[in-house]
DNA sequence: CATGAATTGGGAAAAACTCCCGATAGATTT
DNA sequence: AAATCTATCGGGAGTTTTTCCCAATTCATG
């Protein structure tokens, strides 16, 4: 019984460099490719693989927005996102969209096949190097502040974090200065900060930026 | 001939501890302890000591700012500063005012020794620890653009990048909101600093604040 | 279908930031 | 000793940001 892919991500290369990895793997077998959010959406009622395998960070819409859509349409689609980000709060804010596996880009290599394969199985897939971090959080009693966060205000808050202004992220995002400024004033408030500093501590204690 | 040492931190303990340490080398002798920078200044004028040992951090005016009042009312004053900081910055702010010595609590517990007796003699001193980063930097070719700010703005630079606010500032420093303000502008400036985030990278880089 | 959460943004006041300027006090130079 | 320079401190005023309040949609879920 071969698992049937659809593979989304928007760079060439690495589409290839996934095919080949997954397809070593006899019962893996992609049926598809996408290099946008609203082709893997089209290309999934056409071929309603197995399992979707995507790429978090995509122009347009992005892997998260993608999954969510296709989760709307489609409760149960098998969704992997496959990130570059190791923290947590990627994790939280993935899987909180119903997605059923997290495969980290510095994992191990075999961990993408072999959420593949326990996701068509209808098993729930994260990264070792993650859960490692999520369990130490946990036990430590360390709680997440950025949990509390929904999925447009983690994004309002990564790109502020980075050093986007205002302006950048409203053109970013499509919305208005206003909406981000609103968006601003409710983060600072749900995280408990209360200057632009503390914000970006913040931000790097959790791994959404880095520290250099 | 010993030398005549006024011990200056407003712990106790601490005091203790360095009185201990101080004393157990025959040639050192402590005529005389202060908690604050206010009565350090008072006993200099009455006991004309050899040598001044002072921390870096207390309540009220800090230890630079009364090794400033002391040098400027007997310019051939020999003091050491005993900080806890080991970035470089602390340490060339420290000298720039005219102190002798600056030795870190990280350091060998015998750099203390060292570093009053060195003084006494006339001699500067810098801790290892520093000194060999200060070495480094300099090798490498690497410029601090720290070193531009003034102590002033060294301080409200600091303070800001720990996620102090305006305001907090303002009244740590006992002066008007109005005027940090215009430092802070000042100091981006200077620093060429765009955002909050550049402003904290550039701290931790500096060793100003940890990286956790 | 109703309720609630999430997303979006307007209006208006408050706060922050910027830029320019002046005052003072010490230090340095001539 | 007088003039100059630098660091520190803040006022004025204009611009920008932030805040707070509120409302319209959309969408999911009980």
């Amino acid at each position: 019984m071969m698992v049937r892919v659809v593979l989304v991500d928007d760079h060439t290369v690495v589409r290839s460099g996934l095919r080949r990895l997954l397809e070593s793997h006899k019962s893996i077998e992609i049926v598809a490719e996408a290099d946008t959010g609203e082709m893997a959406y089209q290309i999934y009622g056409e071929v309603t693989p197995d399992v979707v395998l995507m790429d978090i960070s995509m122009p347009g819409m992005g892997g998260l927005e993608a999954a969510k859509r296709i989760l709307q349409r489609y409760p149960q689609a098998k969704i992997v996102i496959f990130s570059m980000h190791e923290a947590v709060s990627f994790a939280a804010q993935a899987l909180k969209t119903g997605v059923k596996g997290y495969v980290t880009k510095t994992g191990a290599a075999n961990d993408l096949v072999q959420a593949v394969l326990d996701v068509s199985k209808g098993k729930t897939f994260l990264s070792q190097d993650v859960a490692q971090k999520v369990a130490l959080q946990t036990l430590i009693g360390e709680s997440n502040p950025l949990q509390q966060l929904t999925s447009r205000e983690f994004e309002v808050f990564r790109l502020l974090a980075e050093g986007k202004r205002v302006e950048d992220v409203a053109d970013m995002l499509k919305i208005s200065q206003k909406t981000v400024a609103n968006y601003y004033t409710l983060i600072k408030q749900k995280l408990s900060v209360n200057s632009p500093v503390e914000m970006v501590r913040l931000a790097m204690k959790h791994g959404l930026i880095d520290t250099e």
